[in-house]
DNA sequence: ATAAATAGGACTAAAATAGTCCCTTATTCG
DNA sequence: CGAATAAGGGACTATTTTAGTCCTATTTAT
């Protein structure tokens, strides 16, 4: 159904919290406390958004992870290319798949072509913009008609 | 990886062949034997799309399917959601979902406003443009920085 | 030294997806 | 009418992906 997994959820809300110390080292088991998720999963999370540079950890007593960057160059691209691997809408849109219908497909470049725009897109939303109550606000506009979500209220005239 | 389904995408190449078709009645066989896709598969397709009324079937010998809609009317959100279920970025941004961590999210909303907005791009995305070779072509702009996709030569730039 | 942390990976369980098959119903055509 | 053709509906299995946990090694502060 087109959607992140659970695990990239978990994650923007990791790094909501770091972001929300910023600076400061925090524990993996001081952000399962607060954030109310699992230990061994915000373990996990942790360690993958360390290996792919959104966060440095420190290791040893005292250590911990924050953000390697300020959460305004920290986009939601990143955030799931550090969780789920390269955002591509279909097996054929990754560069090194090879589809076995290529010979008769009619339509791959097309998705292909609207993965790398709603890539764009989301590489233009900073974690800045994913904490709660934040402007401004995600806008997408689409073939020239502009698309603005402001916010929860707004939602509900379409 | 933020994908959509193999079904979704074979389901684009049946309609992608109805399409070329326009307005004469294929059946499933016809469609497995020119798409390459199994003819088990396509039939699943197909009775997934006549279900949402993205085709008409017509039953008994010399039966078959054929668009709804003309190819310009028929949206790729309308295709997604045929075949995988209404588009969702996350599983709070269902309607009818309940995150246990609600209480303590501080993220929610905003891959919701993300969802929409994307739903609204997909929406003015029509199966004429997802066939190979058409233009016009996919127009994204986020926030104001305008974003082409004109074609695959185009996209090495960046 | 010891305790507090992360690093890495193995592993199991659960869920979603893919794909096939069977039986029923409707329609055409001889 | 009866046979052949084709969709409708659903059950079912296998595969793949995702979720979540746990164990052991390594690093570092006190």
């Amino acid at each position: 159904m087109l959607r992140i997994t659970k695990l990239t959820d978990y994650g923007t809300v990791v790094l909501a919290h770091l972001a929300a110390h910023d600076g400061y080292v925090c524990s993996a088991a001081d952000v399962a406390t607060v954030t109310g998720l699992a230990l061994p999963t915000v373990s996990k999370l942790l360690k993958l958004l360390a290996r792919s540079g959104l966060v440095i950890s420190t290791r040893g007593a005292s250590g911990g992870y924050k953000l390697s960057h300020n959460p305004d160059d920290i986009s939601a691209t990143d955030v799931i290319d550090a969780l789920e691997g390269p955002v591509a809408i279909t097996e054929c849109s990754s560069s090194n798949s090879h589809c076995e219908h290529e010979g008769v497909c009619s339509v791959g470049g097309a998705w292909r072509r609207i993965n790398i725009a709603m890539r764009r897109a989301l590489d233009d939303i900073s974690l800045t913009n994913l904490l709660r109550n934040n402007r401004p606000v995600p806008r997408f506009r689409f073939a020239g008609m502009p698309i603005t979500v402001e916010n929860e209220s707004n939602l509900r005239k379409d």
